[in-house]
DNA sequence: CCGGGACCGTGACGCTTGTCACAACGCCGT
DNA sequence: ACGGCGTTGTGACAAGCGTCACGGTCCCGG
């Protein structure tokens, strides 16, 4: 196994910091590996502290009653989860599970809170972490509060295709790793309408190509736009 | 007009800085008094400073190309309206309007960043406000995912009664300054459905009586168990 | 090679809700 | 008192989408 320090170096939220702070950070850090499946914690649990996905995935979602349900974000390696409610002592407002095998690291609040408050550039970090999540959410509302399905898929997918994608002359390729029952929490709807729009966005050539996982579609920009102007 | 320090000493976010810092910040700020409809900033905007509600009502909300515009927040006196950007340099991420005539604090970008960095109370305080903003948001996000109408309006009439409603025998009573239409993009719909969805919470003995702004309401706790049962 | 389970596609149906249209009401200034 | 304007109630209608039902495909293990 190799030295957490190396790992936490990697974690954008942290990378920044100088190297004794990393260290100082590692050394109350607990790591865990933990099969899929695995509940970090749940909605209304009393936040215990802050985890950083080093391999794997972890899906953050709220749930109905009725069995429905919103995921809010989807991390992978070097994301931190639950940043938000270390701060103001509330309890998490989401749940988060882990979607695959996954090593994680866990920081207990108290350690968190006294880098937080000694080290400014911590600070500084978790506050710019806070804010793109922040913003991500604002975006992700407007989306559901008034896009159709088709138009919110075709956002998703520039998403993914500006973070995964390589762009070539036919359009920019990627590798999908979801279900469209996780497309589906992700944007709010029901499976059967996911695949739909993807038909729907197939005939607008939006999707050039589709096998299995692997994605070929327009170049985000123009997805986004498609998107905004309410698919025509 | 009375000191700018004393109306700071007020505003939530700061209200834990000594006396000192205050003063300090309130040196930098620019005081502002401007009518309804003033536009503090719009969507895509670069973030040129902090504002602070000192008096009147500013609300934030991002808008779509065909006119229907989702509320994000609502900022009355005492509170920071912005704060997010601040930090990871990227553009505001909706439009700002006041809805009356107001009187707003400014503290321009670098002034604040400074005091960010050099006090870890301010730092703190600001953190603190961010992760009550982000709450928030993800639980709109799960309201306009998956409840209907009825439910949201059920849920906003909740949050209003808890800030500012006086209980009594018969209900909770507050006066609700807004018209339907600004409902209506609170949660996220059109005018017409707020009318029919008040009409049928007072059906269901929820809203107890309405006469102009006036409402007498179910209990908050009452009127939430309510939207997430589902309405029934 | 076979069987089962997960995932995907698709049709039918009904409910919610956005939209349009219009009437009624209240408020305010002249 | 009157007229106008902003706000509200409500009816009709169509579109979008969630739900149910079912059949198809693929993969993997026995």
């Amino acid at each position: 196994m190799s030295s957490l320090v190396d790992v936490l170096r990697e974690v954008p939220i942290f990378a920044e910091l100088d190297a004794r702070v990393i260290a100082l950070l590692a050394a109350r850090c607990v790591p865990r590996a933990v099969g899929e499946g695995f509940v970090l914690f749940r909605a209304g649990d009393p936040c215990a502290g802050l985890y950083v996905v080093l391999e794997g995935r972890v899906r953050v979602f709220r749930s109905s009653p009725e069995g429905r349900e919103q995921t809010v974000a989807v991390e992978g390696p070097g994301r931190p989860v639950a940043e938000l409610p270390l701060f103001d002592g509330g309890p998490y407002p989401a749940h988060a599970v882990t979607t695959m095998p996954s090593r994680l690291a866990f920081l207990p609040r108290a350690e968190f809170e006294h880098a937080f408050r000694t080290d400014p550039e911590v600070a500084a970090a978790v506050v710019h972490a806070l804010g793109h999540r922040l913003r991500h959410l604002v975006q992700l509302l407007e989306t559901v509060a008034f896009r159709d399905v088709a138009a919110r898929l075709a956002m998703l997918l520039a998403d993914y295709a500006d973070q995964s994608g390589r762009s070539h002359a036919d359009g920019v390729h990627f590798a999908l790793e979801r279900t469209q029952e996780e497309l589906a929490t992700e944007i709010g709807t029901a499976r059967e309408s996911v695949s739909r729009a993807l038909k729907q966005l197939a005939t607008h050539g939006l999707i050039r190509s589709r096998k299995g996982s692997r994605f070929v579609v327009a170049p985000p920009a123009e997805l986004r736009d498609w998107a905004r102007r309410g698919g025509m």
